[in-house]
DNA sequence: TGGATACTTTGATACCTGTCAATATATCCC
DNA sequence: GGGATATATTGACAGGTATCAAAGTATCCA
């Protein structure tokens, strides 16, 4: 078993003719993990943690799902390169990812 | 049958406070419409195209799909307000629809 | 060691999606 | 009307997904 680094290894840079395949591959998973209503919600959340993040335990009544679904979306996300987690005991504490959304920024302004 | 409006009658206003469920719930099929590769870079062609669009059998070669799919595709980006679709005899012209991106773009900058 | 707490994984279920071939619809032109 | 062209819809199939309950793992603390 291996991981998926949380940050691209290599981030594609969109040229300036038309998408190319494998940005759009790179792309749409990103686009895939903001997708689902639930998912939206909670990236907002931890965005609006800041820098300390947010620990999943604080989202479960706010977004009324249960303890797995969130540690699944959580799980979606992370792997989407949108957040980044970081253990404290118990707890791990979810953050946005450094950069997170710059690709995507990136094609919607283009 | 009736037809959804392409446009949203009413656009969700991200207020400043979490992010609320009808505007995660407005957002999300967006985003959804941009999370498959095929449609990413379909809707690229049609940027592209700029006012005057461009025809579905046009983009059916370079993006090495059936025409059904494409065909389906477009479906999925109208509804979703980011593209509309203009008759001309036989041919249908497909253009970005205007702020198509706006809520998106507005999510993404908060 | 063992209980308590936070989180993850597994398994099940209902539903959604990308794709194509086949077929249907719409429009033009003769 | 009838053929030709462009697009849409239908039906089928393989695979993905959002959700929860139940069970598993990890960490702390007494």
């Amino acid at each position: 078993m291996y991981h998926l680094l949380m940050t691209n290894a290599k981030p594609i840079q969109l040229g300036k003719g038309p998408l190319a395949d494998n940005a759009a591959a790179s792309l749409a998973p990103m686009f895939a993990a903001l997708s689902d209503p639930t998912r939206l919600r909670l990236f907002d959340l931890v965005r609006r943690a800041g820098r300390d993040g947010i620990c999943s335990c604080d989202v479960t009544e706010p977004l009324d799902r249960s303890q797995p679904t969130i540690s699944h979306h959580l799980k979606v996300l992370r792997e989407a390169g949108l957040v980044e987690s970081r253990r404290d005991g118990t707890w791990i504490w979810y953050s946005v990812a450094p950069h997170a959304l710059d690709a995507v920024s990136q094609f919607i302004q283009r």
